[in-house]
DNA sequence: ACCTGAACACCGTTCAAGT
DNA sequence: ACCTGAACACCGTTCAAGT
C-alpha cells in the first residue's frame, strides 16, 4: 500500500517494475498467455530469473499487476461527460475496451482468470454504474446493471479473441467456417432439425457490428425508460 | 471423422479415451486448469506419459475433447419443449449450464480459451437460436441473439467462477469484500465522486439472483415483442 | 537491498527400441 | 499398434553466497 520513493540502502535496483511489466506484455503479445514465463521476462530485462522475486513475490503477482496497469489505460476521457447521451457514453467505453483488448489478445485470459477486484477494475464498474444512474436507473439497478454490462463486454471480447486468435497456426476465416459447418453436420438432424438451415446464419456474425448490436440489446434491457 | 470400432492389429490399448478425459477432469477439479498435466493424467490412468500421444496428438487436443464432452452433458431435455414459455426455456438452460460449470470451475477457462466451434458448442447456440425464433424473432435476429445469450451466460459464469474460486487459498467472503472496499478507497475521489457512496451496492451482488436478474435484462433486450 | 549460480521438482514432446 | 525408457529443452521457485 505505502510506496516508498527511495530504498533504504544497498545495491540499486537494476530495472523497474514497469520494465518488468513491459517485458511481460511483450511476451504476452508475442506468444499468448501460455508463453509468458518468469525466465523469459528476466532474460528480456537482463536480470537472472530469480532476481525477479525482488520485484514481485511470484509470477501470479506479475500478471495481476499487468492486468491492473492494463485496465488503468482504458479508464479515461469522455465517459464522465454527462452532456452526451448515456448510450453513447457506454458505447464509447465499450469500443475503447474492445480496442485495447483485441490489440493484446492474451490479456483477456488474464483478465478473466482472476477476480476483477483491483482499483481499476472497480473504477470501470463504477463508471458504468454512474452512466446507468444518469440514465435514470435506481442505485441498485445501476449497480446490478453495471455488472451485466461488464459481463457482456468481457464475454463478447473473450469469445471474439478466442475465435480470432487461437495460439498456434490459426486457420483462415473460410477454413474456420468450413470446419464449423462440418462439425455442425455431425449433429443428429432428429434432435436439432433446424440446424442445417440456420447454420450459415449462425456462423456469419463475428464483427464490430455484432458486438455493437449485442450491446444495444443489452442496453435496451437495462434502459429504465423502456 | 470416421470412427473405426476395432483396431487392425498389434497390442490392445491399455486404456480408453474416456478414461483419459476422466483423469483430466479429475486433475482439473482438484487443482484448476493450471494443474492439468500430461504426466499427471498418464500417471492417473497408469500409462507412461508419452503413451498418451497414441490417444491424442497433444495436450491441447485432450483439453479440446474434454470441453466437447463437457458441453455434451449439458444439451438435453426440456429446452426442446415448445409448449413452455420461451423465457422459461432459456432460464432452464442457463441454470443447467451454470450448475455444470460451477461444479467444474476449471472448465470455464478451457471453454473460453479456444473457439467454441465444436459440435456441442454449436448445438448450444442452435438451441438458443431456436428458442428465440419460437419467441418470434426473425432468423437473423435469432442467430445474433443466440450469440448475445452465449456471451452473457459464459461471461457471467466466468466472472462468478473467477470471484469464487481463485486457484490458491481463497479468502473468505467478508475478507474479499473488505479487500474490494479497500481497493475502492484508493480511487481518487475527484475522479469518481460517487464511488464511495455506491461501493457497498456494487460489491453486494454475486449470486444466482444477480445471474438471473441479468439474464432477464438481456432477454428483455432480445424480446421481439418488447 | 539486490544480485547471482546452482539446484529442486516439475513440464510437453520426441525418438529409438521393445512386443 | 501400442507401449516403454531415456532424453531434450523447458518451467517456477528456493537457497546460499556474493556485493
Amino acid at each position: 500500500m505505502t510506496t516508498p520513493t527511495s530504498r533504504r540502502t544497498g545495491r540499486p535496483r537494476a530495472v523497474t517494475e514497469q520494465a518488468i511489466l513491459d517485458a511481460a506484455l511483450l511476451q504476452l503479445d508475442a506468444g499468448g498467455a501460455a508463453s509468458v514465463s518468469v525466465r523469459g521476462i528476466a532474460a528480456q530485462v537482463g536480470i537472472a530469473p530469480n532476481a525477479l522475486y525482488t520485484y514481485y513475490p511470484n509470477k501470479a503477482a506479475v500478471l495481476r499487476a499487468l492486468v491492473e496497469r492494463f485496465l488503468g489505460e482504458v479508464n479515461h476521457d469522455r465517459f464522465i461527460d454527462r452532456q452526451l447521451p448515456w448510450r453513447q457514453r457506454v458505447e464509447a467505453l465499450a469500443l475503447e475496451l474492445r480496442t485495447h483488448l483485441v490489440a493484446h489478445p492474451g490479456a483477456v485470459h488474464l483478465l478473466l482468470g482472476g477476480p476483477m477486484d483491483g482499483p481499476n477494475a472497480l473504477a470501470l464498474r463504477e463508471v458504468l454504474s454512474e452512466v446507468l444512474a444518469d440514465a435514470g436507473s435506481r442505485p441498485d439497478d445501476a449497480a446490478r446493471g453495471s455488472y451485466v454490462l461488464m459481463v457482456y463486454l468481457l464475454g463478447a471480447i473473450a469469445l471474439e479473441v478466442a475465435e480470432i486468435h487461437q495460439p498456434d497456426t490459426a486457420p483462415t476465416e473460410p477454413e474456420r467456417i468450413a470446419t464449423r459447418r462440418a462439425a455442425l453436420d455431425t449433429i443428429p438432424a432428429e434432435i436439432y432439425p433446424r440446424t442445417s438451415r440456420t447454420a450459415g446464419t449462425v456462423a456469419k456474425y463475428f464483427t464490430t457490428e455484432q458486438f455493437l448490436w449485442g450491446l444495444q440489446r443489452v442496453l435496451d434491457g437495462l434502459d429504465p425508460h423502456a
